[in-house]
RNA sequence: GGUCCCUUCGUCUAUCGGUUAGGACAUGUGGUUUUCAUCCAUAAAAGAGGGGUUCGAUUCCCCUAGGGACCGCCA
């Protein structure tokens, strides 16, 4: 154990846990776990008005969906205020910060003055200097004012930025609790993170953050910061853009294995390899691997990595899957037919994509209803499908391999091919055309269910 | 608008100065098949543009263009 090495994840539970944040829990996860070191969850909850407890349970039952567990007990946030507060007094007392006694409607007059002038809006840092007093402050960090800061990022390579351009920072707000800036500063510190990998959306609050840590005389942490995932447009994936969330994909049936590939592979990658067991990807995670440029959200490969897995995985295992899907997001399959599935099982999984495509798949066990007669099946498709009862109806359970011998009899009798004979008992079995093999179908319907079907056309 | 970042097939990506620029998904075609799917084979498909450096640039440097992120008392 590298107890050297300890990364976090920090979602903030203002909404379910949305796919790019399960990609950078997944890679944070991997590279402690790579490196034998720690993987943390840090609840970011000090948005009090956002952050719901329903979330935040959302979050951690996600993470553990996907099997990426942190090797501690997920830390709230919110707990630690006192200690934040007390950071800001010392950086006060220190001379780091100072309190800004600027009103809201001041500063939004600034703000619209910069607008107007085209100019970048960055806060004057008035009261740096003033010597204004009031009841309602906030404290702000004494920005550096001049130099350059060089952040060596571990994905994004050396970022030089001026000083000028970052502002003096709100710490604390005016009632008296941390912003964002503060307490992720703190927490990493007490956390004592090694590697904050990340979002690039919070690469310029690296540069605050660091402010922070040097002036409190931290070591600094080392940072990653990974290119953000787009929609197809090419944008930050919002709420508005389809299965953004975690539980989009669940809904659908996406295996968690499948998903944490298909994340892994989306702005990483191993030479020309593309499915990755638990244990390879965690033998072969590296920051390195990670690519700059954001990448695209692309269904059909997690529908193809989900096939992969829907077909190679152990059959008792998939099938728990399954059930749990269906207790989760389909209504109750009856104990009998749930039988008829597991018995027959690969049958209806080797032609599925998703979880949703084997209960759809296996619908007709369950869900048979007799299709419009008159329309489908024509009279001499009804003298065959009445032959056949005819012939199938001393057959018993365990006789399914003579059921091979009397459709070659009946072709050979009526001189017709086999999809002459196949349609229509496809259709009256099953209710639609797309189906497993007739005999498939019989095996798992059984042979009593069959010849009940069969007679309702007659 | 300012700051920063990015740019190889439609998509995810390989290439760490010399390759017929490779793979996967998707797509087209053909084959297997008891419908549908699977499976197999095969095809088409890319270095944004312009300058350098170099014997040689997709690869290194610069410029242009395009795209993105951030610019909250949200995180």
């Amino acid at each position: 154990m590298n107890n050297n090495i300890i990364v976090r994840f920090a979602p903030s539970p203002t909404g379910p846990l949305h796919i790019g944040g399960a990609r950078t829990a997944l890679f944070n996860w991997l590279f402690a776990k790579n490196q034998g070191g720690l993987s943390l969850l840090r609840i970011e909850d000090t948005d009090k008005a956002r952050s719901k407890k329903e979330f935040e349970d959302q979050i951690i039952e996600t993470l553990k969906w996907l099997e990426i567990n942190p090797d501690e007990d997920p830390v709230k946030q919110s707990l630690n205020i006192n200690k934040h507060v007390e950071v800001a007094n010392n950086l006060l007392s220190k001379g780091f910060a100072y309190k800004c006694y600027c009103s809201y409607e001041e500063l939004e007059k600034e703000k619209e003055l910069s607008k107007k002038n085209n100019l970048p809006y960055v806060y004057s840092g008035k009261c740096r200097e003033s010597n204004k007093t009031g009841s309602s402050f906030v404290v702000r960090f004494k920005s550096k004012k001049s130099g350059t800061t060089i952040l060596n990022d571990l994905v994004q390579g050396k970022i030089e930025i001026s000083n000028s351009t970052i502002e003096d920072f709100v710490i604390l707000r005016s009632d008296n609790t941390p912003t964002y800036q503060l307490s992720a500063s703190v927490d990493d510190h007490l956390m004592k993170i090694s590697h904050v990998i990340r979002g690039d959306d919070h690469k310029i609050n690296t540069f605050k953050q660091i402010q922070i840590f040097e002036a409190m005389n931290w070591e600094i942490p080392s940072y990653a910061h990974i290119p953000l995932i787009h929609s197809m447009e090419g944008k930050k994936l919002s709420k508005r853009d389809a299965a953004t969330t975690v539980e989009d994909y669940k809904k659908i049936g996406i295996l968690p294995e499948s998903l944490r590939n298909y994340l892994l592979r989306l702005g990483w990658s191993y030479k020309d390899k593309e499915i990755f067991t638990l244990k390879e990807s965690i033998e072969l995670f590296n920051l390195e691997g990670i690519g700059k440029s954001p990448s695209k959200l692309d269904m059909d490969r997690v529908l193809s990595i989900n096939e992969t897995y829907i077909k190679n995985l152990n059959e008792n295992t998939l099938f728990n899957y399954f059930e749990l899907y269906v207790t989760n997001y389909k209504e109750k399959i009856n104990d009998i037919s749930l039988n008829k599935i597991k018995t027959n099982f690969s049958i209806f999984r080797n032609k599925a994509k998703t979880l949703e495509d084997i209960f759809n798949n296996a619908q007709f066990i369950f869900n048979y209803k007799k299709i419009n007669f008159e329309k489908e099946i024509n009279d001499s498709q009804k003298k065959l499908l009445n032959l056949f009862l005819e012939k199938i109806r001393p057959l018993q359970d365990h006789e399914f391999d003579k059921i091979k011998t009397i459709i070659e009899d009946i072709l050979n009798e009526k001189k017709i091919k086999f999809k002459d004979f196949g349609q229509p008992v496809r259709i009256v079995l099953t209710g639609t055309k797309f189906a497993p093999s007739i005999n498939e179908i019989i095996v798992s319907l059984g042979i009593e269910e069959t010849k009940k079907r069969l007679s309702l056309y007659l």
